[in-house]
DNA sequence: TTACATGCAAAATATTTGCGTAGGA
DNA sequence: TCCTACGCAAATATTTTGCATGTAA
């Protein structure tokens, strides 16, 4: 088990985002273009409000309607896949491939956020899933906890 | 792994919610006592507004926001626990144990709720956040999926 | 050209809060 | 009696939507 690096995927190029918009059969527009570039160069997990406050700097033109309005577009296309942290928003990070199926490890004192990857993990809870008589499509796991402090 | 049975807790008598309340120091009022009665006689995870509309067809004089404040009183308190099913709503169930901690299998056709626990989930669970560093307070696992149709 | 995307503002949804009154200890 | 809880309505927070206009294909 490792903490989960986050795959980089190079936005330019013949493998870019508008590469992928066309596979998705999405039109490419340049509020879509800019907030997937955002969205794919953040390295946390902003919510609607933040991912808008980063996109609004670099074309302030842009409207948080179109942020939730391309949210739920990429999720749908599977561009982007929606967390739950339990505040209370949603929140958004890149999905970079089908297979990487990570989980968030949560500190309830810093608020910081570590994403890991565990085999055994997955298939255990393909395994519960299908002796409960189901096929599994999804699923969601975060730990919470606290920094076990150093014994000095 | 077995699909698990709610505890069903005696809510009259000397082990009552009365009781329960006293030992976690809440004042007894009517509101409270019918609203945790409601909810631990309820088989399923209600949220808000369905919790406010049984209420209510027991004494209508009862308001949302009571039930609301409630809510967070009794999660503070650790007699429910507020669950998360991804549909934007926060839901409630009644906290029977500090160890009884299951999780759910959601059918995305119907919607449908099991419940489930698993040891072997829980030990990995906290060890997987042990090996990252943290001591596990609190997690979240909801599995989705849709049922194996029998084969004819 | 034509259908779809966007900005804006209003609406919808979920939850919280201020305030005056009611009620439990 | 006194402090806390309650009902009500207004406020807040998050997300969605109608409509007129702009833009990609």
């Amino acid at each position: 088990m490792a903490v989960h690096e986050r795959e980089q995927i190079n936005l330019d190029g013949p493998n870019g985002i508008d590469a992928l918009f066309s596979k998705r059969g999405l039109r490419i527009t340049a509020p879509r273009r800019l907030i997937a570039r955002v969205l794919f160069e953040s390295g946390d997990h902003p919510d609607a409000e933040e991912l808008y406050e980063r996109v609004k700097e670099i074309d302030s033109s842009i409207s948080i309607a179109t942020v939730y309005r391309t949210m739920k577009l990429f999720e749908e296309a599977s561009i982007v896949v929606k967390r739950d942290f339990g505040d209370g928003r949603a929140r958004y990070e890149p999905q970079t491939g089908p297979q990487d199926h990570h989980h968030h490890m949560i500190d309830i004192e810093t608020g910081e956020v570590l994403e890991f990857y565990h085999q055994g993990l997955e298939d255990l809870k393909k395994q519960i899933a299908k002796d409960l008589g189901f096929d599994l499509v999804d699923h969601h796991l975060e730990l919470f906890g606290v920094r076990i402090k150093p014994k000095n």
